[in-house]
DNA sequence: AATGAAACATGCTCGGA
DNA sequence: TCCGAGCATGTTTCATT
């Protein structure tokens, strides 16, 4: 599985570099007490992992002209249809989440828009001709939490491997 | 408002370093023909103007031990206790999206857990805590599309009741 | 895997246009 | 607002341990 024995080292350079993609590798290395030439191998070796996905800057969708922030359940009429409309998905710019999940819908999206007219706009035009039976909006009134996940001190199967299927590699 | 009036500059800037954020502002001076004083400036405005808010590294949850993502909708027995509840949702590190929305439900959430009987733990142990009538989770089987949202290149306003003139594809 | 040093590149600041 | 120049700082590589 997807399990690598990062140490602590990893995890102390993936929590400062999680919470500022900017700061001066040097600086992570005086924080962590290990030379600057370290600090540069082990985060290539996170990207040659996969763990390290690439960076990116914080821009308020909002200060960009993007007010309205939803979910849709979309129902397909033709659920063996699943690939082919989450690669049309893929093409509309403002959605920025698919998720295939448990419950009666076929596909969960995440989106924003300029304003409802306009998301009421993409459903219709765009989402629509995908071959929908239906489709549920949830629209976000307020973000109350928007953050990253927190990086484990620990994560080596422990307390969990009672009652769940152990996975390995 | 919260619209600025962005010019093509700051959207060519926001398009570059969007997409990684540890790409040398004198790169970015470059393809953009001006300066490297020129980015830091409009980079220092856009942080004041809180288009920017910060920067992160991508990290891989699965690679860091969280298999499952989840989005729960919660329903409060007390509704006027939202702001309150969440409050204590921040203190639940594995919560990494609170929105108050549309619906039957008093909030929606997004968290990840390191596997099935762990995100039932987190929801038995911490969230029915908050006083809740009920919840409903939807567990995402997989994530198909997960992206930023693309810099706009105009965005000028029109009102949201004129909503006649605006673009049909 | 980590180190230190060296060569190179970038970040930041300020005076001036 | 932008530019250019100067200097401080960071990045990257490599021989070595």
């Amino acid at each position: 599985m997807a399990k690598h024995n990062l140490d602590s080292l990893d995890r102390k350079i993936l929590k400062l570099i999680a919470a500022d993609a900017r700061i001066p590798f040097l600086e992570v290395a005086r924080a962590c007490n290990v030379s600057g030439a370290a600090i540069h191998q082990r985060i290539a070796k996170l990207q040659g992992l996969g763990v390290l996905k690439g960076s990116q800057f914080i821009i308020d969708p909002e200060k960009i002209g993007y007010e309205t922030c939803a979910y849709v359940l979309l129902y397909l009429k033709n659920p063996e249809d699943h690939d082919k409309v989450v690669e049309k998905l893929k093409k509309i710019p403002e959605v920025i989440e698919c998720h295939a999940t448990t419950g009666a819908m076929d596909l969960f999206i995440k989106m924003y828009a300029r304003n409802n007219h306009n998301l009421m706009e993409i459903i219709h035009d765009r989402l629509q001709p995908l071959g929908l039976s239906r489709s549920e909006t949830i629209i976000s009134f307020s973000t109350d939490i928007d953050r990253q996940l927190p990086i484990l001190d620990d994560f080596e199967e422990e307390d969990d491997d009672l009652d769940d299927d152990e996975n390995e590699d």
